[in-house]
DNA sequence: TTGAAAGCGATACCAG
DNA sequence: CTGGTATCGCTTTCAA
């Protein structure tokens, strides 16, 4: 761990301003934040004038002098309208928030939450993600409703229950939105039914005639909500063929886990595997290769998120590919049900799961 | 991709209010977001009580009756804070600004933000990560300044430059950091030098006897700021020794373009590599196998970031181990600085690299 | 112990 | 075309 100490270690002389006082502002104005009061008073017009210059206001026409007077002051101050005061005034904002999930969730998701952050940012939507971390469903909701957002983004992991729901649409928020694996009473969900992704795998290793599947379950706590819905879609696949069996596996993401498990593999009589996603999956073929046992002649393995990972491996990884929406109709749909609240809480199921047969299965 | 369809497809009732009008509040209250004065009229006493209570102000007593009551009625309009309108009266904010950096830039990166965030929230500030997607140095910074934060934690990538720290100094902010790779005039600096990466690299290989030394550098969009720094280290560090050269190798993110890189491998004449970071050396080395080019007897490779992957390669890779100050420290510089805000800006450099050696090299 | 009122910064109405 | 002014929700003196 690098230290930090607690004394100034390094002080680097602004360059700007080699020998002046500390914080001075080169303009050598009062040491204050400017407001719109200090740009009139400097392009000596009103308050109102200067709102309507800055803003563009179409319904009042103001002098090509004054307007450039105005333009002047505001760039001489440094003048930057206050967010605050502005949506405080107008009675509503258009921040979209997006609770940070508190653990990293994959490259995949947090790739697709950029996207979406992009597409919304198109929108003209101000896209704030918000670090609640230790709060539970209730107080979290309160703490993102004193933020008055139009819109909130939430990705469910953290329950967000029916009443924080309520706390946020009491809060003016127009849209509340869930994303990921449940969804919450009240809220519009974007389901990724985790489920799916269970149920292409174990359909895939059924296919290829493997009849005693096993399942890893990240030991990881977190991640339960996407690795029990994963579970319960192998479960419910394979329930639709005789003679088939499912046998749980957890596995925690270091290499003595893995061995632990591999240990008394072939105890466990299984033909095919389906291990969570790929970075598991290449922790558990690691261990079997070291052991002897052969992919896919012994077992059968499959992945899922289709990282580069798994066409690198040898033999290469068969991979749920798991597609979601773009983050283009996402905003679109954001938009829509914000421009039009009234409606009732809708249900989109986003999630796609297809596997990609390789090598391993 | 997965398609969002227009309209709505899958309207489901609200479970609470299965036949009531849209958007009906359960409370029956006009239907607006209530306000202290609303708290303040239901429980029967002044706007001021009501903030009084609320804060737990210890300047003033309020009778234990009055406190039930003004309790009682927030609970029952489900009365939230307005947190703008409050910083708007109390002229200062408790929110931190970090900028999401417009790549994802991995997961070890990721996590230390995570991490800094968490500790940040300890000191009771407001964390919320701002996408400012596709505006430049200075715009970026107004866009930010418009919230006020109290502190701006910007990764650098997007240079902010003297201009834009300025920008937010003048609008109140009391510290402003760059963290990353580079620094910008006037701002503090965690500066995360990547040319120790490169440089701890090219040592290892060095020390290894290799002397005619490849870089790979990714040719994806916004990782210059990471890979050129690390080039440069290599570079640093080779010029110690006499009779050695360094070659950069472009390398895209793909199979073909490692298949390219690879086909002309031996003509470089290379006995050493520095693969950028792990996910780059596995498909480097996954290309090398596949050519027949053996790992470490024909050429060393040397990986970064160390992540798990490094250790479930064959061989096992040899990788940089980057180490970044705790997230408890750095928030502790912040606090620091926002209540000493008068100090020159000061740089801490805050990376450290060593190699771990495994079979690789 | 409680209430009245000023004011944070920006906007929009209504006069002039 | 431009200037006063009320207002958004909240905190905090100052009086009562």
């Amino acid at each position: 761990m690098v230290q930090i100490p607690k004394q100034q270690p390094a002080p680097v002389p602004a360059p700007d301003a080699p020998n002046s006082p500390p914080d001075s502002v080169p303009q050598g104005t009062p040491h204050s934040v400017p407001t719109s009061a200090d740009v009139a008073r400097l392009a000596g017009v009103s308050r109102a004038t200067v709102s309507y210059v800055l803003n563009n206001t179409s319904a009042v026409r103001i002098s090509e002098p004054t307007r450039r007077r105005v333009h002047a002051a505001a760039k001489e101050l440094g003048y930057v309208p206050h967010a605050a005061a502005r949506s405080l005034r107008a009675g509503h904002s258009r921040m979209v928030l997006m609770p940070t999930p508190q653990i990293a969730v994959g490259p995949l998701f947090s790739e697709f939450i950029n996207e979406l952050q992009w597409a919304l940012s198109r929108f003209d939507y101000t896209v704030v993600q918000y670090g609640s971390l230790g709060l539970t469903g209730e107080e979290a909701a309160r703490a993102w409703a004193e933020l008055r957002p139009v819109a909130v983004l939430a990705p469910d992991a953290i329950a967000l229950g029916a009443r924080g729901v309520a706390v946020l649409k009491r809060s003016g928020a127009k849209a509340v939105f869930t994303l990921g694996p449940q969804r919450a009473d009240g809220a519009h969900a974007l389901l990724m039914d985790q489920r799916l992704v269970g149920r292409a795998a174990a359909a895939h290793l059924l296919a290829q005639g493997r009849r005693r599947i096993g399942v890893i379950v990240p030991e990881e706590p977190g991640l339960e909500a996407f690795s029990q819905p994963r579970l319960d879609g192998v479960r419910t696949a394979v329930r639709t063929v005789e003679g088939c069996s499912v046998a749980e596996l957890p596995l925690a993401y270091t290499e003595d886990s893995a061995a632990r498990l591999v240990d008394g593999w072939r105890s466990l009589g299984l033909d095919g595997v389906f291990a969570y996603n790929d970075e598991y999956a290449m922790l558990l073929m690691r261990a079997l290769q070291d052991e002897g046992i052969t992919v896919p002649d012994d077992i059968a393995v499959v992945g899922a998120d289709d990282l580069m990972l798994a066409r690198l491996l040898r033999p290469r990884l068969s991979s749920v590919r798991i597609e979601l929406p773009s983050g283009r109709s996402l905003a679109e749909l954001v938009d829509r049900v914000v421009r039009e609240p009234g409606g009732r809480a809708e249900v989109h199921d986003v999630l796609g799961a297809s596997v990609v047969h390789r090598e391993s299965s």
